[in-house]
DNA sequence: CATTTTGCAACCGCTTCAGTTGCTGATGGC
DNA sequence: GCCATCAGCAACTGAAGCGGTTGCAAAATG
């Protein structure tokens, strides 16, 4: 979010990772990583070569954090991957599929949050007094 | 979960550690670092010796799954401990607090999701047909 | 007094992750 | 055509977290 934060102010200007990992203070690879998974779901465009870098593939409203998260989290339910309870048992043999549901229900409630919130509303919070041309 | 929902099963009777590790498939230990987790938080009562055990501390109806979260999950925002942007950016000066806003809400909306479950409806996905005595 | 059982500390091995280095390939200015 | 810039990617390191395991103390029961 970070990363999204700091296209949407240096809005259309190819920003080198470099640049980036300046404002987040960590390894411009870290950042190059992150914007690989960003760039695969189309939210962020990539330049290559001199005065290249990256952009915002769409504007600050269209993409909201839900997005993100998709394109970033790798797989949800991590929690219930090792989870391999007694089949022989009465309860161990029905809970998995009682608590994956559970968890999609939770899960659910929380993309529904993350769905509320869009680039621009944190931009806007960003800068509250007006656009600040540089 | 599991744990609770095989103490709602053998409803009321003191189930030691290995039992439930038996229907989970773990260690009785790991059983035990949950369960001292629960018994801090009231949700379930130990007693120790000869013939002891675990057993909920309340009825099914009456214990979420957001109380069962809050009792295991020691710190919410794990995301956010080692965020420490560049406070010289303009972005990463006043990102932080922003990010902790959405993920506040975020996690509300997850908690919401929560609260609705019961330890009850859990049991009763268990146990479709009957109580069954045994 | 012996057995059962919780409670707890210590340790091991595995996985994950941020950080780092080094290289390749593309791009654009000179 | 050459060189500086920049994304992309693989490989390695160190720290943290976690499930699992062992060992032992303390409490309760018969």
């Amino acid at each position: 979010m970070h990363i999204l934060a700091y296209l949407a102010f240096r809005q259309g200007a190819a920003v080198p990772s470099a640049e980036i990992a300046g404002s987040v203070s960590t390894n411009p690879v870290v950042i190059r990583r992150l914007l690989s998974a960003l760039v695969k779901a189309r939210l962020v465009s990539a330049q290559k070569g001199a005065n290249g870098g990256y952009a915002l593939a769409s504007t600050p409203p269209n993409i909201s954090l839900l997005d993100v998260y998709r394109a970033v989290e790798p797989t949800p339910n991590r929690g219930l991957r090792t989870f391999t309870p007694n089949q022989k048992c009465p309860v161990g043999a029905k809970i998995e599929s009682i608590l994956h549901g559970v968890f999609f229900k939770a899960q659910a409630g929380m993309e529904t949050a993350l769905a509320r919130f869009t680039l621009a509303a944190i931009d806007q919070e960003l800068r509250p007094i007006g656009p600040g041309k540089k």
